[in-house]
DNA sequence: TCCCAGGGAGGAT
DNA sequence: ATCCTCCATGGG
């Protein structure tokens, strides 16, 4: 089963195809990827578009997503661990069997993206991105006849001007920690691919001094970009879950929310707060058998 | 008109 | 440490 819930633009969809674009040796390989089988037995299909469609690129494309998708993650050692009825993570596990912490497909993308998502809605964070790729990322075309905007370099972003950024992407106050950002990466005073190598404390420290991000930013960045599964990100609506299930409705702060998800779930706490986020959201699992997922 | 959206920064308690 | 308020923008 393909999971939602990333930390980049989502994917175009047609009906139950997704189709996106990545870079490999230079060169841009668009593909689309399609589902069949059942949520436990499944297989992907994965057609290409490319100027040169070498057996190299098949397999880097091949690990990729199996990186992206998080193929490789043992979600039924997931649902056997807290399959007792006791530990309220086990009630969501009926509606999302096969939901999958997807990986970003870029360090710095996963990060804009993630700044993007502070106060705003996800509808208009997507558009947001769609409009930062169009307006400041290279136009590749394909063989195809069709196109596609890749997302703007940090050099692209830190060119830009705040007031500028905002009236073409209509991305708020973020713009001022969009191009700020850009520009330490630019300079190299953060290395974002460093980061993966330092301990989960470091690097959320690290995080923490860059303008626009703060706890629940830096855990988005460290569990979608850089894959530290004992990342939990803490929004409002988390929050609100781990309060009224773990703490009996009282409001503990969102710190102590994040340590004890880690605590409570260790290397499992970013699926955690995947299956939580869905149940806080859609609410309690209805009696009347909802079925099938897409 | 008000409130909310996968929060963060700065200041006041 | 925890609690305020403001921050752009779009949608309900």
């Amino acid at each position: 089963m393909l999971s939602a819930q990333t930390a980049e633009p989502e994917w175009l969809r047609q009906g139950l195809s997704f189709t996106d674009v990545e870079t490999f040796n230079g060169t841009h390989i668009k593909y689309t990827l399609h589902q069949v089988g059942s949520i436990d037995e499944f297989t992907i299909n994965v057609s290409m578009t490319g100027s040169t469609v070498a057996e190299k690129a098949v397999n880097h494309l091949r690990s990729h997503l199996n990186v992206v998708l998080g193929l490789k993650d043992k979600v039924q050692s997931f649902y056997e661990t807290y399959a007792d009825p006791s530990e309220p993570l086990s009630s969501t596990f009926s509606r999302l069997r096969g939901l999958r912490l997807m990986r970003a497909t870029n360090l710095f993308e996963s990060l804009i993206f993630s700044i993007l998502s502070q106060n705003n809605s996800v509808r208009q964070m997507n558009r947001t991105a769609r409009l930062l790729m169009q307006h400041y990322g290279t136009r590749v075309a394909f063989p195809d006849g069709s196109s596609h905007h890749l997302f703007p370099t940090p050099e692209a972003l830190a060119k830009c001007e705040a007031r500028q950024l905002r009236s073409k992407t209509s991305m708020g106050y973020r713009a001022k920690s969009v191009v700020g950002v850009s520009r330490m990466v630019c300079r190299n005073e953060i290395r974002l691919d460093e980061l993966a190598m330092c301990s989960y404390d470091e690097a959320f420290g690290v995080l923490l001094d860059l303008p626009g991000v703060g706890p629940k930013v830096a855990d988005c960045f460290l569990l979608y970009g850089l894959g530290k599964r004992e990342a939990a990100p803490v929004d409002v609506w988390i929050h609100r879950i781990v309060s009224k299930l773990y703490f009996k409705g009282k409001k503990i702060t969102r710190l102590a929310a994040g340590r004890f998800l880690r605590e409570r779930f260790g290397n499992w706490a970013g699926y955690a707060q995947l299956y939580l986020f869905d149940y806080a959201r859609r609410g309690p699992v209805s009696s009347k058998a909802k079925a099938g997922r897409s």
